[in-house]
DNA sequence: AATCTATACAACCACGTACTTGAGTAGTGT
DNA sequence: ACACTACTCAAGTACGTGGTTGTATAGATT
C-alpha cells in the first residue's frame, strides 16, 4: 500500500485537490456535523448559523468530490458521509499537531532527554537570522 | 486517540489550515523530492523546474508549519522532512482515490454485488435531476 | 577586496474561490 | 390552484495566495 515514488505529476494535481477539498473550515464544520448521522441542508445550515445557499454549495462541493452522498426524501435533501477516510485523515492531522505542542511543550518546561524528536526545529543555530 | 466531537473552532481553523498547506501542487512535488533524503533549495528547484524564489517561498511556508526543518550547510540551505505524518496523509489519500475508481470499474464492469460500497453515489434514483 | 553563488525578502499581478444576494424549481399542504 | 418550504443555481464582490521580477544578504572563491 505505498505510493509511486517520483509522485507522477496528475497523481500530484488530484491528491493536491482532495487536500485542499478539506482544507476549509466550513466544510470540516459540515464533515464534523454529519458525523452525528445524515442531516439536511437546512438542519445544518441552522446549527452552524449559516445561510442555507452557503451549506449547499459546500455539500455540493464534497458531494461532487464523493465524499459525502446525497438523498431525496420527500421535500428536503439528506446528505450523509460517504467517505470515512476523511475522519482518518483529521485524526492524522490532529496527532501530528499534538506531538507539535507537546514538542514545544517540552522545550518550555525543560530540555529531559527525549531523543528522535524531529518535530519543531529547535535545533538552534539552524535558524537564519537576518 | 480520538478527537472531541463538536470539533470546537480553533481546532477546525488549525486543521483546515493544515490541509490547505498540503493541498497545494508545488508543495506536493517538494515533499516527494524530499522523500529521498535532505536537499538544498536550488537542487530541488532543478529537480522540479521551478524558479529558486518560487521553491524558497514554499519551503519557508512548510517550514512555518513545522512539516520540514532547515539547516544552514556553508553556503545553501538545506531542508529536510519534520513530519513524517504527512506521508501517511497522502497514503490515506491515495488509498481512497483507489477504493473509487475501484468502485467505479466495477459500475463499468457490471454489477458484480459487492456490498458496503458506499463510495461513489450510484445508488441510482438518490441523484437531483435538473 | 572583488566577485560569484545560494538563498531569502518585498512588491506586484493574476487567478481562484468563499460568501452574499437574488432568482428559479421541486415537493407539500390547504 | 395557490402558497409555503427546502433546495439549487447564477451573478457579483472581496480577499487570499501562487508565481514572477527585482533586490538584499551571507558565505565561498579568486
Amino acid at each position: 500500500m505505498s505510493m509511486p515514488h517520483p509522485l507522477p505529476e496528475p497523481l500530484v494535481e488530484l491528491v493536491a485537490e482532495r487536500f485542499r477539498l478539506i482544507g476549509e473550515p466550513m466544510r470540516i464544520r459540515l464533515l464534523d456535523r454529519l458525523r452525528d448521522g445524515r442531516q439536511s441542508v437546512g438542519e445544518l445550515a441552522d446549527a452552524l448559523g449559516a445561510t442555507q445557499q452557503n451549506v449547499s454549495k459546500h455539500l455540493g462541493v464534497l458531494h461532487r468530490a464523493t465524499i459525502v452522498s446525497r438523498r431525496k426524501d420527500g421535500n428536503r435533501v439528506v446528505y450523509e458521509i460517504a467517505d470515512e477516510t476523511v475522519f482518518a485523515l483529521c485524526e492524522l492531522v490532529c496527532g501530528g499537531l499534538r506531538q507539535q505542542v507537546a514538542a514545544l511543550a517540552q522545550i518550555l518546561d525543560g530540555p529531559a532527554e527525549t531523543p528522535g524528536n524531529t518535530l519543531l526545529h529547535p535545533e538552534a543555530p539552524l535558524e537564519i537570522p537576518r
